[in-house]
DNA sequence: AACGTGCCCAACCGCGAAGTC
DNA sequence: AGACTTCGCGGTTGGGCACGT
């Protein structure tokens, strides 16, 4: 069953209108599950039977060994095929999260921090669509990533990670130690004493070539609200989503992998 | 050494969207 | 047309580890 991703062609006008915080997305979804029962929904894997938790590495190899030969389509079926005491969500999931041969592990590099940044600021948490710009990242671990390290980091920074606006009431020599870094010639001018606040680098710099995201961001004084905006206007909407990394059918080459149950997580 | 706390991240859950019957 | 099925997404949870006391 072949679908377009969700979101995946963005019109002009959901272009235009930001989704800058999930704000009004989640009030629509929380407004309209209020008014809607699922009690009639079933379960969608005998809950009695599959396996729950870290998967082992038998799974994993059960599940690789399938694919290898099928290639992914009909998670449903594919847990009862493939001999898995698992419901076939939890087989997408893993398979998408981490069996994939395509993904990339390890520490995000700054240039993927900067985009993820950027894209959250223009899309909002739609992290399957951020995904899709950073080819070997999944959206788990971007969101992940961005709950854990960029969140805290841009609220440390006197940025809201939610809508992306500067604050005005934070700390600015630890602002401007922050971004000393990347602070060169664009700066914002914020108070009436023309105090400048150096941008932080991810709203100066065009996004890497490759991602086919261009930014440019100018900043205004919100005076009600006693924040610094960074606008979206004028923004190069030129936000045509490419379709993800394509994924293999057929994988070549056993991967290391993954952590099991008794297997550390950190180094 | 033992305990408490915070963080990380894999996995789960609920739900909407889209396809099928 | 509408009920049902399946997929995919975003939010949340919980186990395990690191680190501080």
């Amino acid at each position: 069953m072949e679908r377009t991703p969700k979101g995946l062609d963005l019109s002009l006008s959901e272009k235009l209108q930001l989704p800058y915080g999930p704000g009004l997305h989640n009030n629509l979804t929380l407004s309209l599950s209020n008014n809607v029962t699922h009690a009639m929904r079933k379960p969608c894997c005998d809950k009695e039977r599959t396996n729950k938790g870290a998967w082992s590495k038998q799974e994993d190899q059960k599940l690789i060994d399938y694919i290898r030969v099928h290639g992914e389509g009909c998670w449903r079926s594919i847990p009862k095929a493939a001999g898995l005491h698992r419901c076939g969500k939890s087989c997408r999931l893993r398979w998408m999260n981490y069996l994939r041969p395509d993904i990339k592990r390890g520490v995000f590099g700054q240039d993927e921090e900067d985009l993820i940044i950027k894209l959250h600021a223009l899309l909002g948490n739609r992290w399957s669509l951020i995904a899709g710009r950073l080819p070997g990242r999944t959206d788990n671990e971007i969101k992940n990533y961005w709950n854990s390290h960029i969140r805290r980091k841009l609220i440390k920074m006197g940025i809201d990670p939610d809508n992306h606006k500067l604050q005005q009431r934070f700390p600015l020599p630890h602002v401007h130690q922050d971004y000393a870094a990347g602070a060169s010639s664009s700066s914002v001018s914020m108070n009436n004493d023309h105090s400048r606040v150096p941008v932080p680098p991810f709203f100066k710099s065009p996004c890497a070539p490759n991602n086919g995201v261009s930014f440019s961001s100018k900043c205004c004084h919100d005076e009600e609200e006693e924040t610094v905006m960074i606008s979206s206007s004028p923004l190069n909407l030129d936000l045509t989503i490419a379709l993800p990394s394509p994924r293999l059918a057929i994988i070549v080459e056993d991967k290391p992998t993954p952590n099991y149950e008794s297997s550390t997580k950190r180094s």
